[in-house]
DNA sequence: CTAAGGTTTCAGTAATTTCTGAAAGTTTAG
DNA sequence: CTAAACTTTCAGAAATTACTGAAACCTTAG
């Protein structure tokens, strides 16, 4: 399975960036080469086309896997397993971000929300809690409102782009439409 | 300068998350002691609070100012230079952001936009093209959102947020309502 | 059951990233 | 100008992370 040059280059650049996203430079590249490819892969072929051992584009996969961005797809006469993208673009991007509130975000909300039941200790303790306060409600904030863009879809987020003048017109928009109603 | 434990708590664990947030794990102590902490730190404070070298506490501080994240803050009297948040929470979060962007997604942005100038080589390169295409379309429109969001303001986020689902609602009564209009 | 075709695990190695601390650099008081 | 106070740089050491490949482990055909 020999890749066009346009491949490569996408590949190698997905490779590059994996670190940056979450996961390393081979995890990205398999990614990439799994989502341009129409047919399925088998792993022996991806460990072939991006010339890594074996057991590294196992443990890659499996990290695929769990990210739930690759799927297995079984070929019926055949003896080994194929891997294709779990879904559209639209839903890998979601996934990747859906993991990466897991990991980055999550975490912290946690022990902001600790941190914010324990005892302070003298003065400075209080601040310190407010500080934290403030940080807690910006990243659920966010973190909500991302979501909100998710259940969304392509479509509507695109809709909402097309807007024009973007979110601060929603706003105006919702007075106009929904006056009485307080939210 | 010694920590409370509850600073010590949340200044480890940004710590810890560092890594996961751009940066490493000495660059998010400094970080979140500088943020919590309400009076100006020296560097040397720094490095005394959280036991690291000196030159790495250098390195830090250049970081964390190369992402806007501190400023200087020079005391009438003294020789040394302090460290304070380069504002409030809000914007260092859309700091973050920013940066992160930069990193993250622009420079991928860039090279989808090449490989779909190249000229496809066969059939197959149509087809990976087409697939190029949609993911920068989606990395745009996300990037545009992300945009929309920090000019917005934390005030607007939280009406925004308020409104939760009825954004999806807003979109199907704008085009019952205004269906002449196309933007 | 056994062997063939395939996958996963993991100890050890390679590559990368981070940290230290000594030396070089900068600024200002006198 | 010189010295003191402070900061930055950077070569090498330490720590972390990623990769290889051989061995262990499935699974199924016969």
């Amino acid at each position: 399975m020999n890749m066009s040059s346009l491949v490569t280059s996408a590949v190698m650049h997905f490779g590059e960036m994996g670190n940056r996203w979450g996961f390393n430079r081979t995890v990205g590249q398999i990614l990439a080469l799994i989502v341009l490819h129409e047919e399925p892969l088998s792993a022996q072929e991806i460990a072939d086309a991006l010339s890594i051992s074996r057991g590294n584009t196992s443990m890659g996969l499996k990290e695929l896997q769990s990210w739930q961005l690759i799927k297995q797809h079984h070929v019926p006469g055949e003896r080994k397993e194929f891997f294709v993208p779990a879904g559209t673009i639209w839903v890998l991007a979601n996934r990747v971000f859906e993991e990466r509130r897991k990991r980055e975000i999550d975490p912290t909300m946690s022990l902001l929300r600790d941190l914010m039941m324990d005892t302070p200790n003298g003065e400075k303790d209080i601040a310190v809690q407010a500080r934290l306060n403030e940080i807690h409600d910006l990243l659920e904030s966010v973190t909500a409102w991302s979501q909100e863009l998710q259940n969304l879809g392509p479509e509507k987020l695109d809709t909402l782009m097309k807007l024009g003048a973007g979110v601060g017109r929603i706003l105006e928009l919702k007075d106009k439409l929904l006056p009485a109603k307080s939210n």
